[in-house]
DNA sequence: CTGTTAGCGCGTTCAT
DNA sequence: ATGAACGCGCTAACAG
């Protein structure tokens, strides 16, 4: 089944069948519709191998993510799947697990692939890849990380807005002693959060004391353990933020395990805003960062540079915006601790 | 870049270069060096579209599954993608978004993409898709549809194992009145699961009231509501089983808003046994199906119907298990309703 | 407007 | 053991 046997049919040669299919306009309406109903009579689809060797392009992107099971990740992949599809584009995911070395494996098989550019949703990069990557002019998307250049675009989340509104909110209700549960120092990105919350609370003018700043794993047992460690402190915080939801999710058990109410005795702020956040108990006030923007717009920002003649990268900014649920209170004067 | 310039590097021809790339072994291991080093220096990747036009083989396989962001399906992504890295063999992902119509897209994509096979893995399909896909002598793998035939494997759920451990505990936690909380009936998965569980309650010969068997919607929210709907009759159950996880944590916060306890007053017992499961308030009491188990297996059939000479179907199982943790208790003899 | 033909990069005969 | 040449299905350049 192939555009010979469409042609055959048709009585036509196969470059008109082609042409047709193209949608190049120079065939006559009426023998366009002899090749379509040849078409359909078949059933026949182009073979996209064929087409992508001839054209040097495959119409696939790879989308480079650290664990599809991590809830950070699945609506990033569906949006940017939905771009994908929309263009004609197909996508191939591969997870990196969080392991840099993966990295590089995965980075040989889009190549490997011939798709059309990578998104590189990953926190974390190998340096020497991207000269590996640089090398193959192969349109790259980052996250937060190097800079726009030719081929190269970058989407960087700001932050710093999302956590300003948070931090003004929990100071607003009386709060003094702030705490911050970062993710794995390890990860550019929560080594960011962190920094942007350490800039809002100095910028504020709030002591901090280090103490109150400890580390947790992004992941639920790392957000208890954390907690944990801050409830046992000599005056504990009244007031937490956390560096993603899964970490909030954490604190609010260790919290609550303790006997404390959340936010009666403690408020607790998470980060991403996942579809569960809004079903914690009590649902989780939480910095939003759009997994969904972020899948568009590193869709958008390949498919510009791919179809644009300049072939120049991107930079776009995705902004964080608090969401007011019910994890946040004002500070009791003098919160029961056991 | 390309296989020509690895030969010209190695003053040899096309041909051997590809026969040592192909491990055909009739390369003389000299000879074979010199690819090796010609490759090396060039950084050269075959290009895979052009071997899949001649081979015929794309060593691509898809796999549709309803939704990515419910929680059910990303585990069963990475484990079929990490099986199918280890085979050579790439993964293209499509989302049918619950909706039969949007599966002829996604099986049209990958009859595009000429894949080598397909893991259906939504409980809903089209049948006149089905005649559409075995006219293309593609090898397919589906979840609990259809039976076994040549290219056609079979994954089938053992649902009665689980759930009949699960009725078995509860009833000898001496619960007498036992709800169930369906999926939406739409689905086959959904209906299966609620028959095996009606099947399980006659077989132990225990009344079951038509009103203790209402609907949900597989999430959250449709979870709380069928769970109070079931709160509000005359003598509402005290243990409820549910079609996933997400409807007992929906089930879970209805109980908990009307100021009832689990599992002091009501027990409660999911299903599917999401990672998210061990992190509820309390844990929840599940039956687990492993989408691990589910995706390389999944992959398991595909590829022995490709690579095996018969290219017959298999036939696999995979069973349920009941999970215990902390969501069941035993039956008060006077349950405290408000 | 339509047909003929030359590659795209590679695997695979068929020679040597 | 190695090389020359054909063809996989398709698009594009050139002819008509």
């Amino acid at each position: 089944m192939n555009i010979k046997e469409v042609a055959n049919r048709a009585r036509l040669s196969t470059a008109t069948v082609s042409r047709t299919i193209n949608q190049s306009g120079l065939v006559r309406p009426r023998t366009a519709e002899k090749v379509r109903r040849a078409i359909q009579e078949l059933g026949y689809y182009p073979n996209t191998q064929a087409r992508a060797l001839v054209s040097g392009r495959s119409q696939m992107f790879g989308l480079i993510i650290s664990d599809i099971v991590n809830p950070f990740f699945p609506e990033l992949v569906k949006s940017f799947e939905f771009a994908a599809i929309h263009r004609g584009y197909e996508v191939i995911v591969a997870n990196t697990d969080y392991n840099s070395e993966r990295m590089g494996g995965c980075v040989r098989r889009m190549i490997e692939r011939k798709v059309d550019g990578v998104a590189i949703m990953t926190s974390e990069i190998d340096s020497h890849l991207l000269s590996e990557l640089a090398h193959r002019r192969l349109p790259i998307v980052f996250l937060d990380v190097g800079k726009v250049k030719p081929l190269i675009s970058n989407i960087r989340v700001d932050y710093s807005k999302g956590i300003g509104e948070a931090v003004q909110h929990i100071v607003s209700l009386g709060h003094k002693r702030i705490g911050f549960i970062s993710g794995p120092l390890t990860l550019k990105s929560a080594r960011t959060r962190r920094s942007a919350f350490l800039k809002c609370i100095s910028a504020r003018g709030i002591g901090q004391r280090r103490q109150s700043v400890v580390e947790g794993n992004h992941k639920i047992d790392g957000g208890e353990l954390a907690m944990t460690q801050l409830l046992s402190l000599r005056e504990p915080p009244t007031a937490v933020l956390t560096s993603n939801d899964l970490t909030a999710i954490g604190a609010l058990r260790a919290i609550t395990r303790t006997g404390l109410r959340v936010p009666e005795d403690i408020s607790v702020v998470g980060f991403d805003d996942i579809e569960l956040s809004r079903f914690t108990q009590p649902p989780l006030t939480t910095i939003r960062l759009s997994r969904d923007e972020l899948g568009r717009k590193a869709f958008d920002a390949l498919y510009e540079t791919v179809e644009g003649q300049a072939r120049a990268g991107h930079e776009i900014k995705v902004g964080t915006v608090l969401v007011l649920r019910e994890s946040t209170a004002p500070a009791k004067s003098k919160p029961r601790f056991r």
